[in-house]
DNA sequence: TTGAAAGCGCTAACAG
DNA sequence: CTGTTAGCGCTTTCAA
């Protein structure tokens, strides 16, 4: 391994001078800034970036934690974190909670040893302890979820997606329709439960609901339960995409025909909602643009001034509606 | 930030006994262990990594580099190497490199850089220069694709499996099955394209190909000019799954309908491909097992002395043939 | 403008 | 068994 000192030795200066030419100091003499970059060069050296981070009490690296990597939700958002923090030069450790509160913690608690510069977290639970980091003065961004913590977020306007959803599940002329969603303590899952409530109770409807794990087992098991009613639902709003896979799965295998049976919506945008055969209604969410803010959102905490006053922001961004035939009825 | 310098003082020992303590050498007393691990409990110590790291030369970091992270085979393959990682004690350093060389080539420098314990890649080309994380002595395991470069691999035979899904097709009585696959310079790409070939020409049939970028928009682009032929395809071997939503789609558009109109078939499980009316045929690889079999050889790798001899290892799972609909000829 | 030297927080010889 | 101390490789005062 070539360390600066041995640039140093190559280009007959110190390592002081050596590391101020390669930092773009103003102060070093011309003739020595090249002569320092072509023994670097010629050399192969590569500043150690440990050494650099412990010394500057800084590091260039972020970690994402995200709940469910397999949701493409989260691997959009993940790419609009990815360029944003590219292009102010920090790198991304991606972390996988799979909406586990242990994991999350030891994620957690290895952002904080590894002095990361910054945090992106979509929280597997409103009061995921965030205030380790705190304490350490790790900015902290939440997406998709709120927390009790004092963050910044970046989020989208579930509830009122939700509503709007299940408006037009209605206005489609469904009678019936349920609500297929998260865990109770997971709070997209709430809000969504909740604008589904809202315009069932609006409407006259009486709202029939299933809280499951966020995997398609869950969205398997909650048709399965469902359609057991007494009073069983003729559509449904499933509250994100991997649960839509598990209620289309046992759908099919139940020969439970979308579009003619039942109606259904499912929150997120997934890439083979489309290629579905009736192509499946869904909401939006601009999973690229939120992980973008959040990491905008980063970069300015991470610059800010030690003592800033302001206080934590929120971005709220729109949730769209896009109609296929899911939702429809069949003529 | 509370230092081990702080723990020593409130314990009434040395930062080398609380060093041994933390770090559990045997050699310390019971008494002053306890009281170490409380007066840390208490001030809430926690080591720094960077610290740590510098000192021993050594980190707990991966590096994970994969081309495209909305390609359901890399995140679950990701599953699998962070599992293992997880087990012993690795954090996962995971980075999307889209296929772009220059993105691979910031990744890798990453990886030098913050002197990752190991790298796990699927390199964007065979070609890509590991060369400097060799000199560095940071070991590195190939997956999904081989790499000139001298390292451990983990693989499936693609080739085989390619030539057994176009075998497929024929068997099932399609005339004149087409491959879509990626980049020529794309080893998996180019072996796929190779075991179609293969078995179109042990059947008599001419070969007709595209290659194409491994993005969906690929695979429309393809289709488009397959279907333009004099002698256009009647059934598709697509290399893999992001490829055929691309294809699936612009099949759609054209309401050319899969299983009757067209067969088809496509490399990699996906979640949605039994979702699909008709269901898609699928060449599934196991994607968790090859990540967590990668995770293991770079864990011996890592834990093997500095001269061991061994030489690079290579590993070959199986692929899976399973049939569902869309490479039927409807009744 | 440059160099010498201190020190980031930790581990590991080396002494005792 | 415990403490003292020398670094890991780098940046950044402080002097010159």
């Amino acid at each position: 391994m070539v360390k600066i000192r041995d640039v140093a030795l190559h280009a007959g200066v110190s390592v002081a001078t050596v590391s101020r030419a390669l930092n773009n100091y103003s102060t070093v003499a011309p003739e020595l800034v090249s002569r320092v970059r072509d023994s670097a060069e010629k050399l192969g050296y590569r500043p150690n970036a440990l050494a650099r981070s412990l010394r500057r009490q800084t590091t260039r690296v972020w970690s994402l934690i995200v709940t469910d990597i397999d949701n493409p939700f989260y691997t959009a958002l993940a790419r609009g974190v990815e360029d944003i923090a590219r292009d102010s030069g920090y790198s991304v450790l991606l972390c996988n909670s799979d909406e586990d509160a242990v994991r999350e913690r030891d994620y957690l608690q290895v952002a904080e040893q590894e002095q990361a510069a910054g945090v992106i977290i979509a929280p597997s639970g409103r009061d995921t302890d965030v205030s380790r980091l705190i304490a350490a003065r790790i900015p902290i961004v939440a997406i998709d979820r709120t927390m009790t913590a004092d963050v910044d977020i970046v989020r989208t306007n579930s509830g009122l997606a939700a509503r709007a959803a299940t408006e037009h599940l209605l206005a489609a002329g469904w009678r019936h329709p349920a609500c297929i969603t998260g865990p109770a303590d997971s709070e997209t899952a709430e809000d969504r439960y909740r604008g589904y409530r809202e315009a069932a109770l609006a409407a006259g409807v009486e709202p029939l609901a299933r809280h499951v794990p966020f995997h398609s087992d869950g969205g398997t098991e909650a048709v399965a339960e469902l359609l057991g009613e007494d009073d069983p639902p003729d559509s449904f709003f499933v509250a994100n995409s991997v649960l839509a896979l598990g209620v289309l799965d046992e759908l099919r295998r139940r020969k439970v025909a979308v579009g003619a049976d039942v109606g259904l919506v499912m929150f997120d945008e997934a890439p083979w909602a489309p290629l579905l055969s009736p192509a499946i209604t869904v909401l939006t969410q601009p999973a690229y643009d939120i992980g973008a803010e959040a990491a905008r959102l980063l970069v300015a905490r991470i610059g800010a001034p030690e003592g800033a006053p302001h206080g934590p922001k929120e971005i709220v961004l729109p949730t769209t509606l896009v109609v296929r035939e899911s939702s429809q009825r069949a003529v």
